[in-house]
Formats: C-alpha cells, structure tokens, sequence
DNA sequence: CAGCCTTTGTGCGGGACCGCACACAGAATC
DNA sequence: GATTCTGTGTGCGGTCCCGCACAAAGGCTG
C-alpha cells in the first residue's frame, strides 16, 4: 500500500487559481470534509450555509421531478464550486446536488465566500467566469437532451466526469448513471455494452474503466468538447 | 388607428428596475434600434459590441450544431437583456441570439455596460439575479427537452414567449417555432391542431393567438411554472 | 460453500418522433 | 383571376427509446 496523497485546497482548482491574497483569507477557514456518495449537499430551494470545493469527488446538478423522474443539469468536479446561487444573488436554486462519486471536498461558510465575493476582486472575476463555463454545459446538456442518441450522450458523461476526477476509472452503477441521463437503466446497459464491446471501455459491476479515451471522444457527440473547450478558454489556469 | 405608444426604456423590466442614479448614468447612452425577424444579434463566438435591452421583441438563445439542427437554449424578452457573456468575464458564448419576434430594444455599447457592472452597484447585483434566473431557464429547458412531450413542451414554449411579449398574439410559423424546440415542423403542426381543437389557441398562417391561458397552462409541463417562479421570485419588481 | 442481494443482460410489445413525400390552402403578385 | 410562393395538414415506414418481465451473473455474508 502506498501513502494515500495529503488533502490539500490546491486540489481544487478554482482555488489553485486564486492569488495569494486572497487564498489567504480564505485558506484557515476551509474544511475538509468526506463527501459519501449519495449525498445531498443541497435539496432544492433550500437556503445554502457552505459552498463545497471538490476534490476527488464529483456532484451532480439534478433537477427531479414532481413524478420522481430526474434529469443532470450539470456535473461539477476539482474544477469547479457549489452553491453559485449564493454569490449570484438568488441564494437558492430549484435543483439538487448529489454526491455520484464519493471523495472529498473542501467547504466553506456561505458568509465568508460572500463577504470575499463583494471584494470585488479576483475571486469575484474567477467565480463569475466559472459561472459562465457552467452555463455553457447546462445549455449544451439541453441541446445534447434533445438532438443526442444515448450512446452519445453516454459518451458525453463519462468523458466530463473523467475530466472531474484524476483516475480512468469510474465508481458507478448503470442505474445510477441512467438518473443522470434520464433514461432507462437498460439503455445504459447497452450502450455501455457497445462501448465495451468496441474496446473502449471495460465494466464490471459499478466499476467502469476507461481504455481508450480517445476512441471515446471519437464516439462523443460535439457537446463534450464544446463544453471542454469553452471550460479551457475561460479558466485557462486550472487545467490540469 | 390609435396613436402608437411611444417607446421608452421603461418597457424594459430590468431597465425599469435599476435605482435613479444607475438609470441616469446610462439612460442618454441607450438607443432604440428596430429588431427584425431573423436578425442575429450575436454570432456564436463572436466577440460582443453591444448588450441588448428588447422592450417589444422576443429573442431566442440557440446552439446550432455541427449539421445544421439547432435547439433553443432560453429566450429573452422584455424582462432581460442579451448579452451576459459580457459580464461574466468571458464576452462570448458558443450560441447564436436570433429575433423571434420583430419588435425593438434599446441598445447600449458593451463598454459602458461593463463600466456599470464595475461599480458594484445595484445594476450589478441585478444582472447577477437576471443571471441566475437565466440559468434555471436554461437548466429546465435541459429538463424539458428530455422528459416532455412535444405537445407539452409548445404550452411551455408559447407560455414563456406570451410573457415576454404584452400581447396574447404571436407571429411565428411553425417551421419557426419547431426549429426553436428543436423538432420536426410537422410535430408542431400536430401539437398546435390539439391545441387548437380544444380551444385553447387560434392559428392562421403565421399567427397564434392564444384564447385560454389557464387552458394552455394546464396543459404544460411543469417546467413553465418552475422558470415563472423562479423569475418572479428573482426579479420581484420586475413583474408587470 | 451456500444463500442472498445487487447489478447487469435480454427479449418483447408499444409509443413517440423522425424523414420523406405530397396534397391543400391562404396570401401576395402581376 | 391566374400564378406563384409560403405555410399547413396528412400519411407511411423506420428507428429509438420506453415500460415491463425475467434470466443470469458478480460479490458479499454467514
């Protein structure tokens, strides 16, 4: 066994990117906390009193519906924070955070990051460009929604997870990526069967690992580099 | 033939809504321009000159893919403005802005409006909530093009377009408006037939006119109210 | 190892929407 | 009033996905 890598804020990369006045401020006050999968950081309406930075964990942006049924709005990693709503003014939103793969993160009060925010200095602009990266894939996700087959979109999720975590391997059911998707538990079996059966993937049992990333991406539909692309472009620093 | 209303900057809700000494600040700067059918304000990637305030036109945010299909992302009226990309920091976004609706809008140069945005004021934390109420249209409309018939997702559409707009009359074909949800001109021509037999809307060539609003809301999805609430509660003075 | 639960594979009928082709009807033009 | 154009209605076969039912593993527990 090797020594599991210390947990540290640079992890994440908004917060990799903050200068160094500014992670300062905020450094003492981030905790570390482990993030179970199936956690729900924020049910829908309800009032925020922490922002999450992930680390090696991965949340879903769901929207469930009054009939139960669900649809990913948006997916958020290393890359990203949780809880926009707080700094955009809202406070709430109507959809629902869920931990899809456990890991950790680092949070923070709400207060502290409103009060950083209305510095109006570096970490509002950081904050505000991540924001616009995170529309771009909420309305790619729809136009994805509408035009794509699910074996595409398929695709689409596992390469935007697998850029949200560090490994090439993925901790996760076929039912539960189906929620993610909308769509059947049977029709993720058999695109990821596809998948598999083109050599690019290899499954077992709420384990997915990627083989060929870019066989992967030549499957994709355009949605994933649309979003990847426009993610690089407007957070040039925090690639990896 | 009655007098035409004059136009003022007031038509428009967010304009209306910005405290005295903002509105004064930008009020001489603003120009009424006429907006045509068809006219793209902005081309996906293009680097934006001018922010939109439309007071009489709808304008629809739409991704269009590699092949040609598109799909609309959200749509802005009276209530909003084009061009957020401007301040969120990244002054392009990978979707088009098309008039749907002939009409006008007062137009402003891109510099003085991020010139506002950076007092820190008032306007800015308007354009933040506008933001964010944005978001959820554009996240439901993610919800809506998976879950919801084409029948359903047309009351959605005609439902947000009306509120945009002070009329219960829109014109738009229907080739228009399938390009708008993304689907074919033929499964909107069967959708508007329902819902004209059952009385809740008039068509004739080009034209809609909606008889029964409650009618035509019953028959949505609940994707309308959602983005309705969400706008209301967001924008609170901004309702008519 | 046996038993059990969870996860994945497969088959089948049905419905929604697609692409295409074409008929038909307002509206505009000359 | 005839022509033309644009917009709308309709039918048909094909495909994708749904809901359901159930079989076949993989992996954990005792």
């Amino acid at each position: 066994m090797t020594e599991p890598a210390p947990h540290t804020p640079h992890q994440n990369h908004l917060l990799d990117a903050l200068p160094g006045s500014d992670y300062k401020r905020l450094v003492s006050h981030l905790e570390l906390i482990p993030m179970p999968l199936g956690d729900v950081l924020y049910e829908s309406g309800a009032k925020l009193r922490y922002v999450y930075f992930p680390t090696t964990c991965i949340v879903s942006l769901l929207y469930v519906m009054e009939d139960g049924a669900s649809a990913e709005i948006a997916v958020v990693g290393n890359e990203g924070i949780l809880g926009i709503s707080l700094f955009m003014g809202g406070d709430t939103t109507p959809s629902r955070a869920v931990v899809q793969s456990a890991g950790h993160a680092f949070r923070l009060k709400a207060e502290l990051l409103k009060d950083e925010f209305g510095r109006f200095g570096p970490t509002m602009h950081l904050l505000l460009r991540y924001t616009q990266a995170l529309i771009t894939q909420m309305a790619q996700t729809a136009v994805c929604n509408r035009h794509h087959s699910v074996d595409q979109q398929l695709c689409r999720w596992l390469l935007l997870s697998l850029d949200r975590l560090q490994t090439s391997e993925l901790a996760m059911t076929q039912e539960l990526i189906a929620n993610m998707l909308g769509v059947r538990r049977e029709g993720v079996t058999e695109a990821a069967g596809k998948l598999q059966d083109a050599g690019l993937i290899h499954y077992r049992r709420g384990r997915i690992t990627v083989l060929d990333r870019p066989g992967l991406e030549a499957q994709s539909c355009e949605c994933y580099q649309v979003v990847k692309t426009e993610f690089d472009r407007l957070l040039p620093y925090v690639v990896t």
